[in-house]
RNA sequence: GGGCGGAUAGCUCAGUCGGGAGAGCAGUAGCCUUACAAGCUACGGGUCGCAGGUUCGAGCCCUGUUCCGCCCA
């Protein structure tokens, strides 16, 4: 026997040779062929801000596990990997080292210089990411890798973007944005997070004009932002506030009455507030019907009081102060009455008071806020101030506090639009939808798109179906810039000149205005503007599809600037399915020089139309609303069908403590630690084997000290001196663990402080499954050696009992994995391949054939054949879940068992375990013969140690045993797998026996254990009383069950017959024991 | 405020059709049994968050409730 395997795994040495091997085989390579299924995954493009942690590996895991899946089932696969620019984030990260190593701003460096930064930044990170994700494994087409702003996707934008504007679906409008101060640009409301903070809730004093008899001198306002009322426009109440309270008062008396006394309290409370305020809010109420208006102090600006449902009788004073500039209730109600009351931007860009608040003007807004107070104080308008929490949103960016922001922005229409929206232009596939989102949810009610688990539709649609426009510019210099340029102007003032020699192919015009926004197609479209009326104003859009295209300089030239703005990072995201593959034509796609054709070559049909639709989406569950649905409804938009079938939406990583896994929040693992500390199959092991569908995935996290190399729980060691740092060995819990109390940083940015490597004890499961692996394949490599080269049809009548059940157990091994992964269940099908390896082959089948293989003969050359088989299978099942070593070893069986099918199940050889063929179910390895006999065998195996275990009769001691059982030939036919595995020396199998003195006895299922001469009758009797006292329960249990009539009456008959079966097996056991106590006392 | 998840062994999690609660890790005891001590064998360990209900029978179905997490407003 040779040793053909070093006597470790090592996997630092075989990752990277394995992975070259693949790329050098093209095993990743998506060639069109026209003939073969494709399985298509677009990975969920990670952006360039940094490196990848924990949560993109679980992403990209899952991934690899489906398209290497796919793969080996023969499918024509593409995995399409690339980066995202990720505008907002990739800027402020580069602006924010500018700031820190060279203390410059973007407006130092310039637009140019700026977005040349970022992309060497972005060269970088993309490089780092690569690295990363072919560590882990990914067997992406690295050849056919992107970038949202490459060549081949930045023409997609354009096209895209242009349709959209000639459908009219791009409008332009003011609207109340979220607006980043700090950064100085719009977010979307993906980006604000809300956080609860202490603040206060002021009451002003707004001076009635002219207040007649009986009527308040001052109507009370309250506010949680004063500075703002620089900017109201009106106070407003409810214009039925006895109606309010009437039902709110039969609400919570209902509930009141139905017994709640959270419900009683606060009628109590709403009884007195209405006795208190009402008569005020009548008078109020009759006071703005009547048209009178409120001195806005400070400005001493007359405002009107006005009649809306916004203002809350039930809620703080009843009127409410309205900003419509600055609150989107309040342009809510700006909305609803534009005829009385104006709209007032109080704050600059950078959150300054802008000068249409005079006496503030230049003041920041927070000290704006403590002036207006102050102000209002000292003229007796402040009434009084009150503590309560606040919400306050922040941008996800910069980690400020946004303000709600009257600005110029780009939309596009999700909404229905009159006559429809037409789907998939100039494709087979033309369609017309009522409008986009309409046609992303439609997608996936209809089924075209499946999302699993299924309960995230509900998301999906949920969100979708508040039809709101996509706000698309960011006041940005990072990403795509906006095609088009403007010339502000009046209905009177436009020419038909303007827009001479701009007609024509790649370029479309509109104008748009308030309440208008019509195509031009030609000088007589523009003409018919004048209907509009001189005076009114118009906004002449023009968006050029080409980027070098002339026209622009020719409409510069005549006051037309182009829009400074970029677009939202996920305009171009929400196009990566198909911009990818060269849509609009891949024959032109501007590919880079030795990147895959994405056009037709050499008879092969080109990738657009081979691969979209594309087959599985797999992503996190935050990115349904922002991604999958825009997605979905570009796909739709652009090609008339779904980008993907199916989407995966997987677990989030979280820490020991629940916390979201983050790298900004110092508790992110590098995947790279990982791998180096536990390898990459490790490392994909435990992601896939949590993978469940229910649970995020906690990881607790370990720190390994720099100093001294301790290991530190992250959950239980004490901070040094900012939240970031550690001491090494001091425990929260008190627990001494002997580390060294060295300070060590967790997020590597801290320059005196040396940063700690984080890791993941939980790995050491994958480790150690890859080892027993590993143990496996040696120990079959080295039975195998020298091994006949042919490949005869196994004479199945020479199978023993064990090749049978083995390959029974392996059939439904294979079904299991199917079923787990076709399910999106990678923890079932990574559990069934498990249970087959470890607890068939190796517990029970290796352990089995022993003598067999040592013995040599036919019987030895038989378990070899089976053997051979079973590791080559075992192989394919596990290698989309830990692809590395499993082709390490199918490279070292090839060379020792170049051949190992069976005849009756085949096994095709493959040069590569990468490109093998999946296994498929065969009903041929059914068996459920073997399967009951080894049954038997293992019920009489566990049986025999366990009593061994009880009574310390070690395994080199020999025992001789009879075995009483209803099925002698059977266990017979096992008799010597039995006396070999649990050391048995004279075995008699019988239908029936009697122990003698001396002998002590063992009762399992349907069988009866004899073991001769083992006397220690104290010890015997105790175990057999209490395996007595066991049965009994057992017995008791059933009667219990039996003894009820309406169990007997209603169960269903199997289930009945099924109890009474129990109940006689257990009465069988009993005897035996009983017998067994009267032997004993002989 | 609305929606979705989760709560099962000390820890991390499975649990399909409603019909005797499982795995891995940790713990205890014993094993260098000719692949594997990162292993093997055996054992101990659970009021299935709480309260009701449906049912012959509930971890599973229904209602309510507490706590935790996420999403939306």
């Amino acid at each position: 026997m040779s040793e053909t395997l070093p006597k470790n795994f090592d996997p630092a040495q075989v990752e990277g040779r394995i992975y070259d091997l693949w790329l050098q085989a093209g095993a990743f390579r998506a060639i069109p062929d026209g003939k073969r299924p494709t399985y298509v995954v677009m990975m969920p493009l990670p952006n360039v801000t940094g490196a990848l942690h924990m949560g993109h590996a679980m992403d990209n895991v899952m991934q690899d596990m489906l398209v290497r899946w796919h793969r080996m089932m023969g499918d024509d696969t593409l995995w399409q990997p690339g980066t995202d620019h990720a505008g907002i984030a990739t800027q402020a990260v580069v602006e924010k080292r500018l700031k820190e190593l060279e203390g410059l701003t973007r407006h130092d460096l310039g637009r140019e210089g700026l977005v040349a930064r970022i992309w060497q930044w972005k060269d970088q990170y993309q490089q780092r990411i690569v690295s990363q994700q072919q560590r882990m494994g990914c067997s992406c087409d690295w050849d056919r890798q992107r970038f949202t702003m490459d060549a081949v996707c930045a023409r997609a934008v354009r096209h895209a973007f242009l349709r959209l504007f000639e459908d009219g679906l791009v409008v332009r409008g003011k609207r109340l944005v979220n607006w980043d101060p700090f950064l100085q640009t719009s977010i979307s409301d993906d980006e604000v997070y809300h956080e609860t903070v202490q603040g206060h809730f002021w009451y002003l004093r707004y001076p009635v004009l002219d207040p007649k008899p009986g009527e308040p001198s001052h109507v009370v306002v309250a506010t949680t932002r004063p500075e703002t009322m620089l900017g109201d426009t009106a106070v407003a109440v409810h214009p039925d506030p006895e109606g309010v309270f009437d039902r709110l008062e039969a609400e919570l008396a209902e509930r009141a009455g139905a017994g709640d006394e959270a419900a009683r309290a606060e009628l109590e409370a709403l009884r007195e507030r209405r006795r208190e305020v009402l008569p005020l809010l009548v008078k109020l109420r009759d006071m703005a019907r009547d048209g009178r208006h409120v001195m806005l102090p400070l400005m001493e600006r007359p405002i009107p009081l006005i009649l809306d449902e916004w203002a809350k009788p039930e809620l703080g004073t009843g009127a409410v102060k309205i900003t419509p500039a600055h609150d989107p209730n309040d342009y809510d109600v700006w909305t609803r009455h534009k005829d009385r009351i104006g709209i007032i931007n109080i704050l600059n860009a950078d959150g300054t008071i802008a000068d249409t608040a005079p006496p503030y003007a230049g003041l920041d807004r927070y000290e704006a806020r403590e002036r207006v107070v102050a102000d209002l104080d000292a003229a007796g308008l402040l009434e009084r101030v009150e503590d309560r929490e606040v919400e306050i949103g922040h941008s996800d960016r910069s980690k400020t506090p946004i303000e709600p922001w009257l600005s110029d922005q780009w939309f596009i229409r999700m909404g229905d639009v009159e006559g429809g929206v037409v789907m998939g232009r100039g494709t087979p596939r033309e369609h017309r939808a009522p409008g986009l989102v309409q046609a992303a949810m439609d997608a996936v009610t209809e089924g075209r798109v499946r999302i699993h688990p299924e309960r995230y539709t509900k998301t999906y649609l949920d969100w979708l179906a508040e039809k709101r426009d996509w706000p698309v510019s960011r006041q940005l210099w990072w990403g795509h810039r906006i095609p088009v340029w403007s010339l502000r102007t009046t209905a009177g003032q436009v020419e038909a000149a303007l827009l001479d020699g701009v007609w024509g192919e790649g370029a479309a015009v509109r104008a748009q205005g308030e309440g208008f926004n019509r195509a031009l197609r030609g000088p007589e479209d523009v003409a018919a503007l004048a209907d509009l009326g001189a005076d009114t104003d118009v906004f002449l859009d023009v968006c050029l599809l080409g980027d070098g295209d002339e026209r622009a300089a020719l409409l510069e030239s005549r006051g037309f600037e182009r829009d400074p703005d970029v677009l939202d990072t996920w305009f171009s995201s929400a196009l990566w399915p198909f911009s990818t593959l060269g849509w609009p034509d891949p024959a032109t796609a501007p590919i880079e020089p030795g990147q895959a054709p994405l056009g037709p070559v050499d008879g092969h049909p080109d990738s657009l139309s081979t691969y979209y639709p594309g087959s599985c989406l797999v992503t996190g569950r935050d990115i349904i609303t922002l991604w999958v649905a825009r997605m979905v409804l570009s796909g739709l938009y652009a090609l008339g069908d779904v980008p993907f079938t199916d989407v995966f939406i997987h677990a989030n990583i979280l820490d020991g403590k629940g916390e979201r896994m983050s790298k900004s929040k110092g508790n992110g693992i590098d995947p790279v630690d990982i791998i180096e500390g536990y390898g990459a199959d490790a490392m994909r092991y435990v992601l896939c084997d949590m993978q469940t569908g229910t649970q995020d995935i906690r990881l607790p996290v370990t720190a390994i000290c720099p100093a001294c190399g301790h290991h530190n729980d992250l959950g239980d060691t004490k901070h040094g001196r900012s939240i970031f740092t550690y001491r090494c060995g001091e425990t929260v819990s008190g627990r001494a663990n002997g580390g060294c109390g060295a300070e060590f940083d967790v997020l590597g940015t801290m320059p005196d402080i040396p940063a700690a490597r984080l890791t993941s004890e939980r790995f050491e499961i994958g480790r150690a499954f890859a080892t027993k692996l590993w143990n496996s394949a040696r120990f079959a490599l080295m039975n195998l050696e020298g091994m006949a080269a042919d490949e005869a049809p196994l004479d199945r009548a020479a199978l023993a009992v064990e090749d049978r059940w083995i390959l029974d157990r392996l059939d439904a091994a294979v079904r299991g994995v199917r079923a787990g992964l076709e399910a999106y269940d990678p923890s079932g099908a990574l559990q069934a391949a498990r249970d087959f390896f470890w607890g068939e082959l190796c517990d029970w089948y290796l352990e089995v054939i022993k003598p067999r293989v040592a013995g040599g003969g036919e019987g030895g050359e038989t378990a070899r054949r089976v053997l051979a088989f079973a590791m080559d299978q075992v192989l394919r099942l596990l290698h989309p879940f830990i692809p590395f070593i499993t082709e390490y070893l199918w490279q070292e069986l090839n060379r020792v068992a170049p051949r190992r099918g069976l005849g009756f199940a085949d096994a095709p050889p493959s040069e590569q375990l990468v490109l093998a063929r999946w296994p498929e179910a065969r009903d041929a390895l059914v068996d459920p013969e073997a399967r009951a006999a080894f049954a038997d065998l293992q019920s009489l195996v566990g049986a025999l140690r366990e009593f061994r275990s009880s009574r310390n009769i070690p395994l080199r001691q020999a025992v001789d045993l009879t075995v009483a059982t209803p099925r002698p030939e059977a266990v017979r036919a096992t008799g010597a797998i039995l006396a070999n595995l649990v050391h048995v020396d004279a075995l008699v199998v019988t239908r029936e026996a009697r122990a003698r003195p001396g002998d002590a006895t063992v009762v399992t299922g349907e069988h009866q254990l004899i073991v001769h001469d083992v006397v220690d009758v104290d010890a015997e009797r105790a175990r057999l009383e209490a395996e007595l006292k066991r049965v009994d329960k057992e017995i008791a249990i059933c009667d219990r069950k039996l003894g009820n009539p309406k169990f007997v009456e209603r169960a269903p008959a199997h289930v009945v017959q099924q109890q009474r079966d129990r109940r006689a097996g257990y009465e069988a056991q009993k005897q035996r024991i009983l017998d067994a106590l009267a032997a004993l006392a002989e």
